[in-house]
DNA sequence: GGAGCGATGTCCT
DNA sequence: GGACATCGCTCCG
């Protein structure tokens, strides 16, 4: 994969409701910068979280110091934790000082496979255990922790979390339900790339 | 492939 | 104290 840093999405492609942002990320490449290493996945799943209008987004009773980052500048990685265990990985939408943002469910791996399965401690050749499908799989893949990665620009060249635009177009996506969530259940703002490449 | 369940720590309603 | 944008394991069939 030949990537260019003039790849970089803008600001401005994140200034917007998180629900228009979500579907246009999908098929754009996550890079992460590991040491000397590169890890880099085609995103195939992504949840939209609206912020104060939407009782299921962090944002939506207002700033505290873990969310923050949603109502920070667009385009900046929003990492928590979730049960004790695992991390979340999104990236902040809309402009300064209103909340929203978008969910990271799951990758197509692309470039570091290897990496991937020895920092999920899986064998290179399990096909069964999903490498980098699920929002905690995908940071565990990628070496995404809230302690090294929350409130990182991503749309700065020095990064080491950027998301690139290579060229890909998708055939399609579709939308559906958010997966486990207890509020605001019913509203389609699941986005999932169109199955074969 | 799916239902049930326990693990685990940070953050507030 | 309770909730939590999850995962990997069991058991089932």
């Amino acid at each position: 994969v030949r990537i260019l840093s003039d790849n970089i999405l803008p600001r401005a492609f994140y200034n917007r409701r998180p629900d228009l942002v979500a579907p246009d990320m999908l098929g754009k490449l996550l890079i992460r910068r590991l040491g000397r290493r590169r890890l880099v996945g085609r995103i195939s799943e992504v949840e939209a979280y609206l912020g104060l209008e939407d009782p299921a987004s962090h944002g939506f009773a207002g700033k505290t110091e873990r969310n923050a980052v949603l109502f920070g500048p667009p385009g900046v990685a929003y990492v928590y934790q979730i049960y004790g265990l695992y991390h979340c990985l999104n990236v902040s939408c809309l402009p300064e000082g209103v909340a929203g943002g978008v969910l990271f469910r799951a990758l197509l791996p692309l470039e570091g496979i290897d990496k991937m399965a020895e920092l999920r401690g899986i064998a290179i050749t399990d096909q069964a255990n999903h490498l980098t499908e699920g929002p905690g799989r995908l940071c565990s893949a990628m070496g995404i922790t809230r302690e090294q990665l929350n409130n990182t620009d991503m749309t700065k060249p020095s990064s080491i979390l950027q998301i690139h635009d290579d060229g890909f177009v998708p055939r399609g996506f579709l939308a559906t339900k958010r997966i486990g969530i207890k509020k605001a259940q019913d509203l389609p703002l699941r986005f999932i790339l169109h199955k074969g490449v």
